[in-house]
DNA sequence: GTCTATATTTGGATAGAC
DNA sequence: GTCTATCCAAATATAGAC
């Protein structure tokens, strides 16, 4: 996972600055790695620590708690999903679009299981990510509501639908079958039903 | 919650056997209750005992480890989910019918998000059901291949799309708006998907 | 910026008397 | 069956020197 965004990063930084924030991409990688290995809830400081060359302590020069490391973790899983909605080259049809960016998203949400569960099931006992990491996320959905303008369904319903939908087959298959198709292979079906039945649903 | 099935309760009791049975029922609705209230994951065994008016170590009599007692809640989950579909009086019309227990299904688990956790979502860290839980889960699953097979989609593919989709809705509408029915006022429109589409999308 | 040392809390689990 | 007493491990967080 690369280790970008790990914070804003606007504008011009001091070299000092910089520096800091290369460490705390860094920390974020490391935290990536052992979320990973014993899932996001049991992220020990110390082991963390160790992973970067550190002290537990020194950790909170970078994060101010383990729930601000939860947020940069919150934040960065969707700054990446948006970078590489950024750079999909999409076919000009909208719905041949929309399949595409929905395809792209499934297989974003089983590449990294543990980020698909940071981001969006509630997975961390105590953790809220924070209003400007909500403002990422939304930028995240952003682009799902445009594409499904583009394609014909521009209401609420639509986007509703098929953010459901598509995260119950990304749920299904990371937690029965993890790296296979049996449940993305269905992305193309459920397009299609969220652009097409509202004619014959007047719900 | 009811506390029913609680242990098999198969065959004859001593009375000894019954009033330990009802101890470790009463246990099991205190210990949904503050799931409800802090989450599966933050149950203490301390407080839990509290509310049974045990002191902490007595609970290691009624449940050998904290996991064993995850494990009988994930047991009475899908006990509860079974038998409430046994007792569902369905339409004759096979299609009516499924589409009747789709939306008990999607009802069960609003009714009760922290339940909807521990069954269908990797909630508690460490915590994996026991070979005799999961049999009690598949039985539940059963129904709904009965249901799908009745309506004329008897095959694998249904069940996985059927199963996903539910969930899909299910968690969006507990994750969201909690109480509301701005997801699960879809269940109609996704099981005709499942029951029609297979047709028109030879994949 | 990073360290040592430590505070503080909390948790699950066990031993053994009664 | 239930208790008291305790163990042991682990965690986050803070204080303050350098």
């Amino acid at each position: 996972m690369p280790s970008q965004a790990a914070t804003p990063n606007t504008g011009e930084q001091q070299p000092a600055a910089r520096r800091r924030n290369a460490r705390r991409a860094q920390i974020l990688d490391a935290a990536w790695e052992l979320a990973r290995r014993d899932g996001l809830a049991a992220i020990s400081l110390r082991e963390l620590a160790d992973r970067v060359d550190m002290r537990q302590p020194s950790l909170y020069w970078y994060f101010p708690s383990k729930a601000a490391l939860y947020d940069a973790m919150f934040a960065q899983g969707f700054a990446q999903l948006v970078d590489e909605r950024e750079r999909l080259r999409l076919p000009r049809d909208p719905i041949a679009a929309l399949r595409a960016g929905c395809r792209h998203f499934l297989e974003f949400c089983v590449r990294e299981p543990v980020r698909y569960q940071l981001l969006f099931q509630p997975s961390v006992p105590g953790f809220e990510p924070s209003a400007e990491s909500m403002r990422v996320a939304e930028v995240a959905l952003g682009y799902l509501a445009r594409w499904l303008a583009a394609a014909g369904a521009p209401d609420r319903d639509a986007l509703d639908l098929m953010r459901a939908l598509l995260l119950g087959l990304a749920g299904e298959q990371i937690a029965n079958e993890p790296g296979g198709k049996r449940w993305i292979k269905f992305a193309d079906r459920i397009v299609d039903v969220v652009i097409e039945t509202p004619r014959r649903h007047r719900a």
